[in-house]
DNA sequence: TAATTAAATAACCAATTAGTAATTTAAAAT
DNA sequence: ATTTTAAATTACTAATTGGTTATTTAATTA
């Protein structure tokens, strides 16, 4: 019943929302959820059609936020996104946002 | 499946989540879920703790990107949470930075 | 050991934005 | 008609942040 929302944890779940509330984070996500199989930060970079240093930063900021986990192997580090919460978000979002999209397609014609 | 987060949807999907990524808007949302009927602004602003104009041009926000809906009373604007879609956000969210707290909690003790 | 590859960090810039105080618009009440 | 009340708007400031390039750290390979 969203009693949860106390007031000590308006702050993190801010930061949480936040981080989703960007682009290139966004693209990001959907990169590991498609992937089907952790990443590389390079390949995340890669897919996503970032630089590295802007991966890096954006990845560190998934994974601060719990939406994303970090495993390094070798060299290299694999991402790989939390789920079901990161799906289950992205589907009750993008839900009602392909509702609003056909709303105003109605109100259009 | 989250297949849904196409490319044209990305800007759309990112505002409605940086419209959630701010403090004074999550206390919106919740005192307007706590209320359990519509809430004038000025009430809005009473309860959220926020200015005239501040709650003014946060609520403009949320109503944009249809979080909230605006109806227009004599005198004054009433405002409502869009359910369920509000409450189900939260409530995922919630529970995630729940989790996350005990988790810290267990692993400091 | 030297060279290479992957990721993290630092320094910086441009743009966005949350907040405030003050003003304007519009409806209700006296 | 005047006053009062509610909300929207404007102008402004301080802080945050997404992006870039360049550098550093660390692990692998030759």
């Amino acid at each position: 019943m969203s009693h949860q929302l106390s007031n000590p944890m308006i702050d993190e779940v801010s930061g949480l929302f936040s981080a989703l509330g960007d682009p290139s984070r966004l693209k990001i996500l959907r990169s590991l959820l498609d992937a089907k199989e952790p990443l590389s930060q390079g390949a995340v970079a890669e897919v996503a059609g970032l630089s590295q240093a802007n991966a890096s930063k954006h990845l560190t900021c998934l994974v601060r936020v719990g939406l994303v986990t970090r495993e390094p192997e070798g060299n290299a580090v694999f991402f790989s996104p939390v789920l079901p919460l990161v799906a289950d978000i992205c589907d009750l979002v993008c839900g009602h946002v392909s509702d609003r999209a056909r709303h105003t397609y109605k109100a259009l014609k």
